[in-house]
DNA sequence: CGCGGATGATTGTCATAGCAATCATTGTTA
DNA sequence: TAACAATGATTGCTATGACAATCATCCGCG
């Protein structure tokens, strides 16, 4: 290897840009081992990312920020996921009582059953292609590196959280204070 | 958390499910910590990813469905990857003497320049945002980990390297008889 | 109050990449 | 050697997602 002419020959082997480059591939080769499970259901990655991640909260329900801010996807990239998966009747847009600028996208009782189903296959897939192949020592090993670097890149990872109790009140708020405009 | 109602409440929490979501945060929000850099010189990931592997190869060249292989791409995304790197003079294709069907991509004197000062900056940043953040412990588990899985989702992960040889040897004998091995 | 800036969401436009079809060449078999 | 299957690469078509512009609403400050 490493038959590299010209003067900056450890350059591309340095062991820092070979450990990202395994992470990479390894990522996504393993995303490509989960697509044909996802593509039983033509449902693309983010979609079902998307869906997981409304099954996860209360309520069942995100707002659209919240689902950008999670997701690497921009905004309008979770307007038109949640555009694809309404179309399919996975989830329905409910408009926020507290500030009426805001959706939230809100799993039906289709798109709860579809990813109910498809994590169990997903989580055999997992299984199979990753953490099957690691003792539990490595696991662990892994996965608390893993939290390290992630808590320090994305912040983020757990926005909009809670949000549930919050809409409760609001909306029993506006009930309460009757309309008063318009 | 995990107020989810419903008969399946531990399903969404299932450490195996956890360990993937925790796997692609933390790769995606990597990335997109090295995309100012890469922006920088108005180049998209797979584009980097393309150099950076000429780059590495022996004669700074690959056959396209070589490319293919190491990267997530498919034969004709990388055609037209090589399409935008050829018109910005960073590679050029050459044909295979010895397989009149294939082409070579081969990194140009300006694109190995770019790609040469662009790692510089990509190791200070995977510094930062990735293997400075773990001691050196941490990050051997982390590599080793990753390698198992590695090499069970991608097998070809190093496919048409030394190819070199073959192309010099193929050169010289142009005119005889030359064999291609996987 | 009412103006101005900030924020949540959507839409127009564009670049990117996958799939299927196609073309050229190679290898195989009868 | 002639047919035919297999392979390498490219192109047409389509779906996806980012960026910038836009619209509606909210909040702060005089």
């Amino acid at each position: 290897m490493s038959m590299n002419d010209g003067t900056d020959a450890g350059l591309f082997d340095d062991p820092r840009l070979t450990a990202m480059g395994l992470l990479a591939e390894t990522f996504t080769a393993l995303t490509a081992k989960m697509m044909p499970t996802l593509g039983a259901s033509r449902l693309a990655a983010t979609d079902f990312e998307v869906l997981l991640r409304l099954a996860r909260s209360d309520c069942q329900r995100l707002r659209m920020t919240d689902l950008a801010t999670q997701t690497a996807l921009s905004t309008s990239g979770i307007t038109r996921v949640v555009d694809r998966l309404a179309d399919r009747g996975l989830v329905s847009r409910e408009s926020c009582a507290s500030d009426r600028r805001g959706s939230f996208a809100v799993l039906t009782g289709a798109g709860r059953e579809l990813i109910t189903d498809l994590v169990r296959s997903h989580v055999r897939d997992i299984d199979r292609w990753f953490t099957g192949l690691l003792t539990s020592d490595q696991l662990n090993a892994l996965l608390s590196a893993l939290r390290l670097v992630r808590d320090e890149v994305h912040p983020g990872a757990t926005a909009g959280s809670g949000e549930c109790a919050a809409a409760r009140s609001a909306l029993v708020q506006s009930l309460a204070t009757v309309e008063n405009e318009q």
